[in-house]
DNA sequence: GGTCCTATAAACACGG
DNA sequence: CCCGTGTTTATAGGAC
């Protein structure tokens, strides 16, 4: 889709490699591109299992069940992720592979995306409504479901009782039984739950078979989980199969749910003309590499060469769109040509973000049931919580370095498989509390960069980012403030694989970027030259535009502009009858820009580092007031600027460390009030 | 259509 | 002379 406009604007890989820059021993192939992987590697975690129950007290009983269930809403975040970068990784209607990928995938990835940037995406109002529905509609209907459950027990256990058996022993021992089994019913059902949640977006899946394998215990669901939960409102999201007599379809259907499902089902389904549920069905992309033993139903068609995870049993599973294709290449085209960059599928692509999202809340919030519910029986989760996230999923938008990332599906592609739980900070070869401190003053390329080290370390893809802000990233990263030519090279060369590839053409640029570029700073040092960043200058120079990865950035300003958003927001709510969305008064800007900190990607967002001066009208600003305001931020920037420069390296000229600065400030003040 | 910005390519200067 | 580093110029595409 996106690919195309794509290709467009970054002009395809260097065509030209003449050896000049021999960049000597650090071109290591090691990138290996886009190789393999996918999104396969989700498929085992969930193993069944979870009848060998006999054993277990009835608290592990509880934590295992409550593990699976988790897995299994892992799995589903992952599928859904993985869904969602999929789309970008085939449709190579031009060419410019390399470069193809890294905007599609960017955009699309959850990864790529955080929730910061999702949040950008999707208004905030927006956001909060959705968020809230479906969790108050979740945590009632479960709660709900549960209460209804230990209801039961309690019955049970009366009816037992009364029963009478003989032996108080036995009856004790019955009791405990019974408490197990209920236990572990009730946990199946959940676990059921959050199959069934998994399942809508796979189509392909048949109650029956999908049960199946969860139906082991004899008394199986006396109230079946729809049942018991049922309020006529409750999102579709749980009544999934729960019902075995309902065609898998139906739950499908309303797959669009969880996301919105809850709103849609609330409001109506108003489905506008053109596409019903549009969410729907595709969610799933291809291949849930399944996550409950290896039913085949959903095909792994991730592993087939010839698949794509937009495309499954003879259909398109694009958001809304169930277009009968007869073959991949038939497909492919429908893709390229239904599904192309433009506003209806980018908004499309919000919507899918945002069901991730909405699921890794979820996800959250279930681990911390689980929590809670392993602390009041005093267990400490034994097991290593796979995805153990920080519980809350907010906190994820608010990483402060933007180390913390949840799953990670979308890089999967390309990206070796990391450990989950591992943000990419670990990663970090700097090291992250360095860079921590300086994150404050540093765009936001610094935390996008960070949460997607791993992917730009290990994608042959070009990274989004001007060279400009590239090199100002690396020399911010360092506790000096400075580089020197090589270092940011080598900054490069270890930070993406792309420029591990790609070598000559961009080490040009780079020296270009550095000579050309006011707010780059070359000071004399005793071993040579260094490179400073000149922040009120790189500030200075923002505002206009940015490059980078067109489709990207586009999104990222569509989110921040409201209107923009809207309209493509609305639009493609039109198409995912999502009604509740789409009243005007979900949509408020002025709410919005309070409940997010619309952090800008350094790519293109000239705004963020300078919010104050933010107006974006800079060089309007009285001199004093501008020059105070860049000052306060940059501060500590300059501060080691100044000192570092010089004396740390032995400062042979002081002048050399010091001045640069003044001078810039003499030079550029003027320079201000000229514009 | 003009302007600004960025990317890319390439020529050239300089010093080690 | 080669190489790395810098500087500068030219060209082209995208965005406003």
């Amino acid at each position: 889709m996106m690919v195309e406009s794509a290709s467009e604007t970054i002009r395809s890989a260097p065509s030209g490699q003449n050896g000049v820059g021999s960049l000597s021993g650090q071109a290591d192939g090691s990138s290996g591109g886009a190789t393999g992987t996918t999104a396969s590697g989700t498929g085992r975690e969930v193993t069944t299992g979870a009848d060998s129950n006999g054993e277990m007290s009835p608290a592990e009983l509880l934590h295992f069940q409550q593990q699976q269930a988790l897995q299994v809403a892992r799995q589903f975040l992952l599928q859904q992720a993985s869904g969602l970068s999929s789309p970008g990784n085939n449709d190579s209607k031009q060419s410019a592979s390399a470069v193809q990928v890294p905007v599609s995938v960017a955009m699309m990835s959850p990864q790529m995306l955080t929730p910061q940037q999702m949040q950008q995406i999707l208004s905030p109002p927006q956001l909060q409504a959705l968020l809230q529905q479906q969790q108050a509609l979740m945590l009632q209907q479960l709660q709900e479901y549960y209460k209804k459950q230990q209801e039961q027990l309690h019955l049970q256990l009366l009816t037992q009782q009364q029963a009478g058996k003989p032996q108080p022993k036995e009856a004790l021992g019955n009791k405990q039984l019974a408490f197990q089994q209920q236990l572990l019913q009730m946990q199946q059902l959940q676990q059921q739950h959050l199959l069934n949640l998994q399942r809508q977006g796979l189509v392909s899946l048949q109650p029956n078979q999908a049960s199946g394998p969860l139906q082991t215990l004899p008394q199986a669901s006396p109230v079946s989980p729809t049942a018991a939960v049922c309020p006529t409102d409750l999102p579709q999201l749980w009544k999934g199969e729960g019902a075995p007599g309902q065609p898998a379809e139906d739950s499908v259907k309303q797959e669009g749910l969880d996301l919105t499902g809850t709103a849609a089902t609330a409001t109506s389904f108003a489905a506008p003309p053109k596409v019903s549920p549009p969410l729907s069905h595709h969610t799933l992309p291809n291949g849930q590499p399944t996550v409950l033993t290896s039913r085949r139903d959903s095909s792994s068609h991730e592993e087939t060469p010839g698949s794509h995870p937009l495309y499954g049993h003879g259909e398109c599973k694009w958001p809304g769109c169930e277009t009968l294709c007869e073959d991949l290449g038939q497909f492919i085209k429908h893709l390229n040509t239904e599904h192309a960059l433009d506003d209806r599928s980018t908004a499309q692509c919000r919507v899918q973000m945002q069901v991730v999202q909405q699921l890794e809340i979820q996800l959250a919030k279930e681990s911390e049931r689980l929590q809670a519910m392993m602390a009041h029986l005093h267990m400490r989760p034994s097991e290593p919580k796979p995805f153990s996230q920080p519980v809350t999923v907010s906190a994820a938008d608010s990483f402060p370095d933007g180390l913390v990332h949840p799953p990670t599906s979308a890089a999967a592609p390309v990206t070796p498989l990391r450990p989950p739980g591992l943000g990419s900070a670990s990663l970090h070869g700097g090291g992250p509390a360095r860079r921590r401190s300086s994150d404050k003053f540093c765009s936001p390329i610094s935390s996008e960069l960070a949460q997607n080290h791993e992917f730009y370390k290990n994608a042959d893809v070009r990274p989004p980012f001007t060279y400009a802000s590239l090199i100002r990233q690396a020399i911010l990263e360092t506790p000096d403030r400075q580089l020197t030519l090589n270092e940011i090279y080598n900054w490069f060369t270890r930070m993406f694989a792309y420029f591990r590839r790609n070598t000559a053409t961009w080490k040009n640029a780079v020296r270009h970027n550095l000579s050309l570029h006011k707010c780059f700073v070359r000071v004399e040092n005793v071993k040579g030259a260094v490179w400073t960043v000149d922040e009120r200058e790189y500030q200075k120079r923002r505002p206009p535009k940015m490059t980078g990865s067109p489709t990207l950035v586009k999104n990222m300003i569509s989110g921040l502009s409201y209107g923009a958003l809207n309209a493509s927001y609305q639009a493609a709510l039109a198409e995912s009858s999502f009604p509740l969305l789409n009243s005007p008064g979900m949509l408020n800007p002025g709410s919005a820009s309070s409940l997010l900190p619309l952090s800008h990607d350094d790519v293109g967002a000239p705004v963020e580092p300078l919010p104050s001066n933010g107006s974006s009208s800079p060089p309007r600003l009285s001199p004093p007031q501008y020059s105070h305001q860049v000052q306060v931020k940059e501060e500590p920037a300059e501060a080691e600027e100044d000192r570092q420069p010089g004396p740390p390296l032995g400062a042979p000229n002081p002048s050399a460390s010091g001045p640069p600065e003044d001078r810039d400030l003499e030079e550029e003040l003027p320079g201000e009030e000229l514009s």
